[in-house]
DNA sequence: CACAAGCATTGTATGCATGCAAGTATCGCG
DNA sequence: CGCGATACTTGCATGCATACAATGCTTGTG
């Protein structure tokens, strides 16, 4: 019934216990931060927040296949952030079929918001360890990221970050 | 429009960036050890799941409890996941107006397969990192973890795990 | 035993996400 | 200039999540 550490299967490293609980504690932060802005909009809604406050405006089919939706889909969402006033669809002058959408200042501050708010819980864990443990992760923590690779957009959209 | 690094503001640490960072490579291993459980059940029902599977069989109304919903609302997911064969309704003889939630085999199954696949993805990217920054990690982590404290149960679930 | 309290399911209704198909406006090429 | 291709939007339909109110058993207590 319970989750044990599993039997010390033969590949396992030592570490791999603390890296699976400490992802939980920062499942646990990260989810913290969302909590407010998902009371705001749904986390699809979200996520197209995210996508445009790190590329700028995109034309609606772009976005929609950024989030593995269809067309249509992406236009329902679109007009749901657009009337919450987190977002604004543009016309693109040069070509006027095309459908810009962009973030409006409330869109951005949503996303910023919980941006800022993940790194001050994140800095307030650090802020509790010991200096050498800090400074320990950071290296470690660098070359983790390292070896994890680019995360696929994609697979982070999947949990709306 | 871009998320610049912050202008380092006061308080900042030097290892809150690579945190941040490392969050997010983690946050990508999660979500991809979830992509295929999620084409069976939504992420509410796979919530559900994953109580059951770290408490063993509970009463509609705790689980609803849990899962910040009302029972009502609780029923029809427990009615799609008993359809679903991922969970059991079953009565508690001593008590005939309760009715408890069990997970089927299958339902553990999806939960463990989630979890171990996690836990595989991890130890790929440990794997790849040169055994000093390895064991730095590793007790890092540990630290960062305590730092951290236990995340609130209902914190870890708005994200389904 | 009768009745209030407890526990869950059902009826009803809303909103979001999603997709297929049809419709509309615009562009670009011949 | 006209017609096929592009880019979105709309109509229509489904499924999930959600909640409030009403209903139906069960328990426990007086």
């Amino acid at each position: 019934m319970q989750s044990r550490p599993a039997e010390a299967a033969d590949g396992d490293l030592p570490e791999t216990d603390a890296t699976v609980t400490a992802s939980r504690a920062l499942l646990g932060i990260i989810a913290r931060s969302m909590v407010p802005a998902l009371e705001s909009v749904s986390l699809p809604q979200f996520r197209v927040l995210v996508v445009l406050s790190s590329s700028g405006p995109l034309r609606m089919g772009v976005l929609a296949e950024k989030l593995g939706v269809t067309i249509s889909t992406f236009t329902r969402t679109a007009d749901r952030l657009v009337t919450g006033g987190w977002a604004r669809r543009e016309s693109n002058p040069a070509n006027r079929r095309e459908v810009l959408l962009a973030l409006t200042d409330a869109g951005r501050g949503l996303v910023n918001t919980v941006t800022e708010h993940r790194r001050l819980l994140i800095e307030d864990v650090l802020e509790r360890m010991a200096p050498a443990d800090r400074e320990h992760l950071g290296v470690a923590l660098r070359a983790f990221t390292n070896a994890a690779g680019e995360p696929a957009a994609a697979d982070l959209l999947v949990l709306g970050l």
